[in-house]
DNA sequence: CTGAAAGCGCTAACAA
DNA sequence: TTGTTAGCGCTTTCAG
């Protein structure tokens, strides 16, 4: 590999030349501009980011540190950070934990010790790991999640109102026996759904039995085994608010390999848009969320942290929105 | 940040014990390397990676570069090359490049210029983007889509047999005129799976005919409008192999759109599985690839060519399978 | 077994 | 406008 020197000699120039004609700083006379231009092809030069780094002791690549890669969730959020990344010029590369705290310890020490510009997380457990990205004052905005107890950009849904909005429309629609399927204890947005579900009932004047609630794994196959869980119940509960995507589409399957009828026998509201929603039949009423924008608040937070460390954190909720469809149509009265 | 040199004060020794301690490499006395792990915790250190890349000249990050975020394919593969990476002690970072050559070389730059350990590709392009990184000597392995006259490590699947069975299924299942809705023109993928549809046909005396091909996106709206395209035909195909699994789900919205009914009026094969296909009804007869399997090979590769970067290249072809499910039911006489 | 010192490739004062 | 030079933080000879 050509370096800077190899440039230099060649063009008959310092490397400090050279260095100012790549990074476009300084004013550099055109004749010998071109003299380096030409001699960075001939070398096929390309600038050592390592070293770079290393002398600004900054860089330019950002880490996204997600839960789920195989969530549609996350992917579209995603974009929305690469969107305005790019624009801002960084880089942006992804971290999959599969909600696995030490695979999150890891990302974040590669995070730390490879001095990222920034990083965008959506943490799986605890708040020390998001406190010592702070402590060690690397900008870094939390995402989908809240962690109580760190001073940090955040950005989230309005869930427990998204939640709540969902149980709502089943009670009106005439079901009786709401069941909830959550995500984990201990995880924010679980907790924050299954309240929005619980107020529901309550505003409602309906009893909130937590016999009527099962903890999945915000995957397919936790929605798929606590939807059994409940149909085990008499009486079988006659609708479910399901609190993510992935559970939805596992819920459901259980529902379809039970032959249990959807909405007839059991009606179905989901947070979070389903991917290929249409192709699920009956189509699946479902609390949508913003995903891309998500993303893009959390890249634009990002930015103006890294510009200036020392504005408060802010907290950012975007408000999701009830997609009706036919998993939820009215109870037809006996 | 607390460097090296903080660490060796504080223990009272020299920068170069702090090293041999903190990487294991040489003996150190007992009692110093325990005041030198005291002094590392009482100032938090952590090694700066930046510099350390820049003297070992050489990094422990992978780069992945897919061309789709959102298909389930890349997501299954990516896992199957973490659990490899970690065991050799890399960290595995994604780029998104969603099939643009300029973010794909945007990323191809950022792996150089940032000394990536390696990188595995899926190129969305031509030729000469992979060469950069072989011409620079990083580690790398093309992976789904072959780069002709480029010499570098390689999996693949049997994309030509794969889609060769699906169509074969569809003839003897007694379908008679089979569309077949194949990638983007020139990406490798698409011309196999193309030719293998072409010589099904041609094997069992029939004709190929141009018309009933469409080259899609190789995402679910290209599926979409590729189907909707061959539903104007008349004669109308009876049965369609779909070239990636995003183009099946579209091409099934579409026919569900039309009121089409799969498989009476319309047989359906998809090459790749496609996610909560148990949703989709009826299920989805598909050609199953060894996803995960496929990252595990690739990151094995890998591993060997860091080890020995002279090695000849290698070229690994996984099997496929052929699923059958409900879409592509026996036509029933008429 | 330990320490001194050089240098990875680059940038940014500072001087000229 | 250009060049000289001193590090960024770490590892690794080489002496001791």
């Amino acid at each position: 590999m050509a370096t800077i020197y190899d440039v230099a000699r060649r063009a008959e120039v310092s490397p400090a030349t050279v260095s100012r004609v790549v990074n476009g700083h300084a004013n550099v006379d055109p004749t010998l501009a071109e003299r380096v231009r030409r001699a960075m092809r001939e070398l096929e030069y390309r600038p050592n980011a390592v070293a770079r780094n290393l002398r600004r002791s900054r860089t330019t690549l950002w880490a996204v540190i997600i839960s789920d890669i195989g969530n549609p969730f996350f992917t579209s959020l995603v974009r929305g950070v690469e969107d305005v990344a790019q624009r801002a010029g960084f880089s942006v590369v992804l971290c999959n934990t599969d909600e696995d705290p030490t695979k999150e310890s890891q990302y974040l020490d590669a995070a730390l010790t490879e001095q990222m510009a920034g990083v965008i997380i959506s943490p799986s457990g605890r708040a020390n790991h998001v406190n010592r990205l702070v402590d060690a004052r690397v900008p870094v905005v939390v995402i989908d999640r809240q962690v109580s107890g760190a001073h940090v950009d955040t950005v989230l849904v309005d869930n427990e109102h998204g939640a709540s909005l969902a149980t709502t429309h089943l009670i009106e629609s005439g079901y009786e026996r709401i069941a909830c399927i959550t995500g984990p204890e201990g995880v924010f947005t679980a907790m924050r759904r299954l309240r929005g579900y619980r107020r529901a009932l309550e505003d409602h004047d309906r009893e909130y039995d937590p016999d009527l609630v099962r903890h999945g794994d915000f995957r397919s196959d936790g929605g798929y085994r606590a939807m059994a869980s409940l149909l085990a119940l008499r009486p079988r509960p006659d609708a479910i608010f399901a609190g993510n995507n992935l559970m939805t589409v596992g819920a459901v399957e259980c529902l379809v390999d039970s032959r249990i009828e959807v909405p007839a026998e059991m009606g179905v509201v989901g947070f979070d848009d389903v991917p290929w929603a249409h192709l699920v039949r009956p189509s699946l009423t479902t609390v949508a969320q913003p995903t891309y924008e998500l993303g893009r608040e959390a890249a634009q937070l990002l930015t103006q942290r890294i510009a200036t460390p020392d504005r408060p954190p802010t907290v950012i909720t975007l408000e999701t929105k009830l997609q009706i469809r036919d998993s939820s149509l009215p109870r037809s009265q006996p």
